[in-house]
This record gives structure tokens, sequence and C-alpha cells, in this order.
DNA sequence: TCATAGCGTTTAATATAATTGTCAATTGCC
DNA sequence: GGCAATTGACAATTATATTAAACGCTATGA
């Protein structure tokens, strides 16, 4: 999100210095220099005084930036986005990416032992896999169970019911993959 | 710019409590409550990352939130916007709502004592006209000149060049409006 | 050449946002 | 009813944004 140079770019367009804008919008020079080097995250109020003395909306300044960025491609292990169900302590899932946005969901997931997913009568669309990275995992798929080691993997349609439980007494990792995402 | 209600209502929408928000944009419930009740603003980061979770674009949050404001109506005299040419103490124009947005520009002008808008070149359609309010005014407007008095008025077309100068001792207050606005 | 004015940046002080820990009210569950 | 868990709100602290006043730079003109 290059808000500073957004800014910068928007207020050159129109031929205003920082001092010029900071007068009409009721804050500082400063204050724009800071935001156009993205050494501060303005406040919503401070940015919408800034848009609406250019003028230019907030939604019509965001659209423009948010469609410029270019698509994200690599993600550090800590930018994955949680969406463990519980949030207590139980299975973790952190997922790759906003899933939304794309065709292809690829979760991060972390059962420690005793964890259970419980009998979930999830039923969608789509295909769902993964291979385990480290420990082991029982896998139950409509009816059949396997207990997976690490390397091993599974891969089933995403309507049959399925159940994933940590019998050991090891934490265990899994990579999974789900096409269509589901939320 | 009710953020704190737009936000609240997604929120509910989706079914998420403050704290299981927070967790997910990685703030605190604390702030959600500020946010939500509009006792803060909060920053153009810290709303991305409440949106980023919930999910929706910051374009989209904006959009849909202008969309449903309800036009601006009444001004109180801070919420002018200043458009003083030189910016130093000369002439004050401050102008009434966003002209961009109408058909009708309306200014108050404030003439210190030996102010002069200067023989000005402007030219563009539409017509302009005035009341002087306070203080009196030396009007030249295609050669006519007249010096006006509280309670006295001009009205004339854009295109022709004209001129305002306060020779008096008093400051001069102007009410004027334009058709259609001019930037 | 010196002054003047404009520009964007930086820094210390101040105002404001965000966190932390706690609270009362509500909900669900024996 | 009574307990535990969850919710949204609040006060005090901490972190951060914003201000005000300086700085160095460039251009312009006497």
């Amino acid at each position: 999100m290059d808000i500073g140079a957004k800014l910068k770019a928007i207020r050159e367009e129109r031929g205003m210095s920082q001092r010029e804008l900071a007068a009409k919008a009721g804050l500082t020079n400063g204050t724009i220099s800071l935001i156009e080097a993205n050494r501060t995250s303005p406040s919503v109020a401070s940015l919408k005084s800034l848009l609406d003395a250019i003028p230019i909306s907030m939604a019509a300044f965001f659209s423009t930036l948010e469609d410029s960025e270019t698509p994200k491609v690599f993600y550090r292990a800590h930018e994955f986005t949680e969406i463990t169900p519980g949030g207590d302590g139980a299975v973790s899932l952190r997922q790759l990416g906003k899933a939304e946005h794309h065709a292809l969901q690829v979760l991060h997931e972390t059962y420690p032992p005793g964890a259970d997913t419980g009998p979930e009568a999830i039923a969608h669309d789509g295909e769902e896999a993964g291979i385990v990275v480290r420990g082991c995992i029982e896998v139950t798929v409509d009816g059949q169970t396997s207990n997976l080691q690490a390397g091993d993997g599974y891969l089933f349609d995403s309507r049959l019911p399925h159940r994933f439980r940590n019998i050991s007494d090891q934490t265990c990792e899994v990579v999974s993959a789900c096409t269509p995402p589901t939320f």
C-alpha cells in the first residue's frame, strides 16, 4: 500500500506544493512530507482532509491505488492469515495469501497432540489434498481411515465427510491445498 | 464519514465479535470499540488491517460508505474551503461546499484595506454576482467603475475583465455567487 | 554577490491513537 | 438459580501521528 507515492503523484499532477495542500487541508507541510515518505500512516481523518482539499474521493483514491498494485507473489511465514476455526489451542490453519481472490487455497496446518477436527459435516464442491511434513496424523475420509506419516499425502473430493486427528504425542504439520477455496 | 457505524455493520453482518476481528487483524478489541464509537480516527494502516481481516477492499469500503452519505446541506463557518489565490494576507476567498460537485459556487470574500485582485485576464463562461455586506469596495467591470457600499451589489458576464480593489481603510466583506463554478 | 522566497526534509514537543488490564452486562449451560 | 464464558466498554499507560520551528537547498532578482 504505497499511499505516500500515490498522494505525491496526485499532488504534483495538480501542481500543488506540500505547503499549499497542507494549508487547504488544515494540516502542516511536515505531516505531508512524512506521509509521502511513508514514514507514518495517516489517520483516516487526516487522509480525508487531504483528499478533500485536492479534491478526490476516498473511494477513487483507493480504487486506483489498489488497482495499480502488482499482485503479491511471495509471502513470509508471519504474513499467512490465521483462519483457525476455534481460535483456541486446537488446530491451527494458516492460509497462504488471500484465497478469496484466487482459485487456489493453500494452508499450513498444525495439529498439536490430541487435536481433532471432529466429524465435520462440511460439504462443498472441489478437491482437497495435502502432504504431511512433520509428525503423523490419522485421516478419515468417507469411512476409510489411515495413519499418515511425514512424506505421506491424501487427496479426496471435498463433498465426502472427513476428519483429522492427531493421536500421537508429537505435533503434526500438514501442507494442504483446496480448490476452489472455501471459507 | 461514519466509519464506526459502517465497520460495525459489516462486522456484525459476518457474525464476528470485536475480539474475533481484532485477533485476525492483529489489533485489540478496545481499539475496535473506540473506532466503532467514532471516538478515534484509525490510521490507514489499522483500517486496512481490519478490512483485510473481514475481508473487504479499501475501495469497496469507502465506495459504499460515500455513496450512502446524505448530501451535505449546512456548513459551519469553519467548514468553508479556503481558495484564496495568493494565500498571503491579501484577498480571502472562502468557498461554500465543494463547488466541483455542484452547479453553483458561493464565496465569502474578505478584502483587507488596500487589497486588489489586479486586472485579471480571467475569461470563463457564466455569470458572477455579489452583495457587499460590510465596508465598501471599488469594482471595475469592462471599463465601468463603481464604489459599492454595504447593501450594494453587482452582476456581470464572467467573460468581461473585472477587478476588485478596497481603497478604504476598513475591511470589506462580500458574498458572491458564480455559475457555473470556476477553479 | 547578497538577499529573498519558495521548496521538501528533519527534529523535539505535543496531541492523538492503540494497548493493557479491568469492569458490568449478557449468554449458555448445568 | 448459579457458574463459566463471552461480549462491548472504560481508564490508565504506551506507542504513534501531528505540530511547530528549524534546516539545507534551489531559483530569482536587485
